[in-house]
DNA sequence: ATGAAAGCGCTAACAA
DNA sequence: TTGTTAGCGCTTTCAT
């Protein structure tokens, strides 16, 4: 490797000590200006940049941060993940990226990698099997070593820390008000997340509403993998004479629409379809998917600077009380509703 | 900030010399089994896991990969960034996202900021500006410095580095070829990537097959903003009596084959359409979307593999030859095509 | 079998 | 105004 330009070298080119030179760097008013320049110029000229190693290794602080998520295919994730990026670079921080793939291993071998002084904090949602299994422990150790953890989306109320979630059980209040209001007696909802927390949330919030209206049903079809089960859904849609979908997932709601489509049946006319995630599926389907917006951008730049004020203003003595922001939903109107 | 573990401590507690201990750790030969269980024995009660930033400073090496995407939200990225991140973990080596969202300054930034000992090499595909505006020194520049570098998708043949790219010309040849096949005579070919290396290439293919056959003419539409334009689409698809569409990216096709849907055409009987990239649109598409797959994940995978090869077989004196590899493309056919 | 010491590149308190 | 020194946590060569 071609050396890169160290302190040291610049330190002897120019006969001054390493301390001067890191000094000048800095323009420290103890240093005269006529040094100050002679030391810029030669810094320039080697395009000398300080090692990020060694800054860190002294300071204690690596100006990075570790963003733990479940899967990236999912459209949801990869807009928090781009609104986490643009927050953290925009403030000077970069970040590590790991992708846990649902598996509470790799989540704990991911955070036990970081955790040694890699990254000044963490920003995360948990995996699907750690929601199953409930063993949050390792998240409990980093907290005690004082790292910071931003939760979002995916959440435990049994770990002390600042969180980010999406208000899912009112988005799908809504959701539901909205199609019965538009007429919906027969509603279905899909969903392939029943296991995660924001999953039972959402089904929550839709049978809330549905308990407290007259003439309303609501069923509920829990589905494994969408590809394999089509068929389960298509005579689950003919069957049950549905009205009204709500997917509470991505791709369920798509997938729901297009067997609708697929059986003839008029879209919003006879069935109306409302989803969740404003993603790539919802803006490019057919018809255009009505769905709750979780505003994952802005989800991922609020956990970003949760995280960054804790990180920047280092209280700690005082005991930081951990806060958890909500998210509002929209709900998006288009063209699978009436 | 609780305490970490260190050397220095355990090697306090038990009356051993720090190097003692780190020869412990690492069941050197020269130190006796007593002091080796010893040793591991309280490490292991405190968890000691040693500095990372320290070693890494210490060894010049961070087993650390940069990994600069021109974008998150488009599925192909997202895929070859999951792609990266599985052989990468695999072997032990972590990487750092950063989003040059298409702009050449944030990829300067960001490559500047990372290659100064913060990461051992670099997988990037170009920013749409970069290509545009051809700049290509900061590439040049850590080159020399031997760090290595990996391009994908978006290439340059000026840079001489490895690459791993997608065989786009004969991909949409194969495309082509296809809807001729199946009897279309009038084909679109849809883009909002004219400016791209890949989409200039996507287009020389199917200028090819149709200019050596006769009785099938071609006609281009490109496109900037798909959302803002779809009306230009409609009218161009209804003027120009077009029976097939080759969209050049993925949501090219999707958005096309929407607006047929919309214009009351049936799909694939009144037209075809294909789309590049295999992402969640087109498997949810409706109907289901024929689509070139550049299998996002090999390529990932395969330029991780090509990166650690490079960085394991550290071969500073002899002349490496960069090389370039292609991925071939496959096409999957599902129910826009006859 | 164990330890001392130098050094990776930098910062910062303290001396001169 | 500049320089000396110690130290961040670790590895490794060279004593002992």
């Amino acid at each position: 490797m071609r050396k890169k330009v160290t302190l040291k070298q610049l330190s002897k080119e120019l006969n001054l000590s390493i301390s001067t030179v890191s000094k000048s760097l800095k323009n420290d008013p103890e240093i005269s200006k006529k040094t100050i320049n002679r030391v810029h110029e030669l810094a320039n000229f080697y395009n000398y940049k300080p090692n990020a190693l060694a800054v860190s290794l002294k300071n204690s602080k690596t100006n990075t941060i570790g963003v733990l998520l479940p899967e990236i295919l999912n459209h949801f994730y990869a807009k928090v993940l781009f609104g986490i990026e643009q927050e953290a670079s925009k403030r000077g921080y970069r970040i590590v990226t790991c992708i846990t793939d649902e598996s509470y291993k790799k989540e704990l071998e991911y955070l036990e990698m970081l955790n040694h002084s890699s990254v000044d904090g963490f920003i995360l949602a948990l995996s699907q099997e750690t929601q199953i299994l409930n063993k949050l422990d390792h998240f409990k150790d980093i907290l005690k070593d004082e790292i910071p953890i931003v939760m979002f989306d995916r959440v435990s109320e049994e770990v002390d820390c600042d969180k980010v979630i999406v208000d899912d059980k009112d988005a799908s209040k809504r959701a539901i008000k909205y199609l019965i209001d538009t007429g919906s007696k027969k509603i279905a909802v899909i969903s392939t997340i029943f296991d995660l927390s924001v999953g039972k949330l959402r089904l929550e919030g839709a049978l809330d509403i549905v308990s407290q209206t007259k003439g309303v049903t609501l069923m509920e079809l829990p589905i494994k993998n969408l590809e394999a089960e089509e068929k389960k859904i298509e005579s689950f849609l003919k069957n049950n004479h549905i009205d009204a979908v709500l997917g509470l997932d991505e791709a369920a709601a798509a997938v729901a629409m297009n067997i609708a489509n697929k059986l003839g049946y008029k879209i919003p006319q006879e069935i109306s379809v409302i989803g969740f995630t404003d993603g790539l599926l919802a803006k490019h389907s057919y018809p255009k998917l009505t769905t709750v917006s979780q505003h994952a951008e802005k989800l991922g730049a609020s956990a970003a600077q949760m995280l960054l004020e804790r990180l920047e203003n280092n209280v700690p003595k005082i005991k930081y009380k951990a806060k958890t922001e909500i998210v509002k939903t929209s709900l998006i109107l288009r063209d699978s509703t009436k």
